[in-house]
DNA sequence: CCCACATGAGACATTCATGTCTCACACCGG
DNA sequence: CCGGTGTGAGACATGAATGTCTCATGTGGG
């Protein structure tokens, strides 16, 4: 009857769940619940014991994404050292929550309501500031806002995450294409 | 009873319907279909003898994207001058149709099935050769993919159509921001 | 051995968007 | 004035996904 006891017979952790429901979504948005379920190895009945709705679910799936990319933004240590190799270290670091964040993007019912998860704005603020860091510092251009900068970097996440699964750029190239694209851009500089 | 009497006589064309959907649908990806008639300013029984379904209307507005995108792309002339120049006219002939495209970008429903308009792959081509045209050149650097590069292009219109419209960015920087960033990357410069 | 408990399977009601239909009305040309 | 025509309003059926429920089953611990 403990919560111990309770936790450990659990056949399938919620987290297993979550991760697996994260990994179908990921290639099909729209899966339904059943498939959800079936995905997980688990039934219907037992997926509503773990999370009330649909709903619930793509609010836990915004929670563990926005967790693993503040875990990432930390692990990344952003304020040390050059605000280039910052990004480099992030972009990697975010680099196998790539897929879920792609999803979260394209979810847009997560930001139609008034309210949206704080952790966005925890999120966007350390990204923001890292960028702003790296025009102060005289690394970055500053004719380009941190704003767009973060939102370019969203966007880049997210179409690189896609073309991985598309299979239009090889899974290895993820974090040099990304970083490589956002820092240097597509012109042929003059001389390293 | 002719054809031109019949559509003359319609007090919305279809394609002003069109246009108010992609409209709305930009704003509010998933706008019932009473939503968008209401929007156009007709009754839902209208909006139905004008696209059969919902799917139709998607598909109608894929049609339209993808012929905004290849008329940007004729306008832009991207095969004559510098590769450069050929990009910034390009985004700023794309931007009027940047919202519609970022609604595209998100109906995953357009790509789930097996058969995907062949409008797309057209588009892709054409960008592609664009890219690939300013490596040859020596303008762009070759060691990232035209692919990349062209899947890079969508990801940074769609986020930046998503940034001006949350106000994030003002909307007469669209052009210049995605071109910069693209072309020219965060990193600041040696010298001009 | 027995009990507690999580689970799977399935039935069931509900909700919502959609698709279809009818009908009355306004308008326009003859 | 009158018939044709497009339209709006609304009723209605449909289908899919969802949420809720019950019950039988297997398993693990006391």
């Amino acid at each position: 009857m403990s919560h111990v006891g309770y936790r450990c017979l659990m056949a399938v952790d919620r987290d297993q769940v979550l991760r697996s429901a994260a990994s179908l979504l990921t290639r099909k948005a729209g899966s339904t619940m059943d498939e959800v379920a079936r995905a997980a190895g688990i039934s219907r009945a037992t997926l509503h014991r773990h999370f009330a709705g649909r709903d619930a679910l793509v609010r836990a799936l915004e929670a563990l994404g926005i967790a693993e990319c503040e875990a990432a933004l930390e692990a990344a240590r952003t304020d040390e050292g050059p605000a280039a190799d910052a990004v480099r270290r992030l972009v990697h670091a975010i680099e196998p929550s790539a897929g879920l964040l792609a999803f979260l993007y394209t979810e847009n019912q997560l930001f139609e309501g008034e309210e949206q998860n704080e952790g966005w704005a925890r999120l966007d603020a350390g990204l923001t500031e890292l960028f702003r860091r790296g025009q102060e510092s005289g690394e970055f251009r500053i004719d380009l806002t941190p704003v767009w900068l973060t939102e370019a970097l969203y966007g880049l996440l997210a179409s690189g995450a896609w073309a991985v699964t598309e299979g239009r750029v090889a899974r290895n190239d993820f974090t040099r294409m990304i970083v490589e694209l956002l820092l240097g851009g597509a012109l042929r500089r003059a001389e390293p």
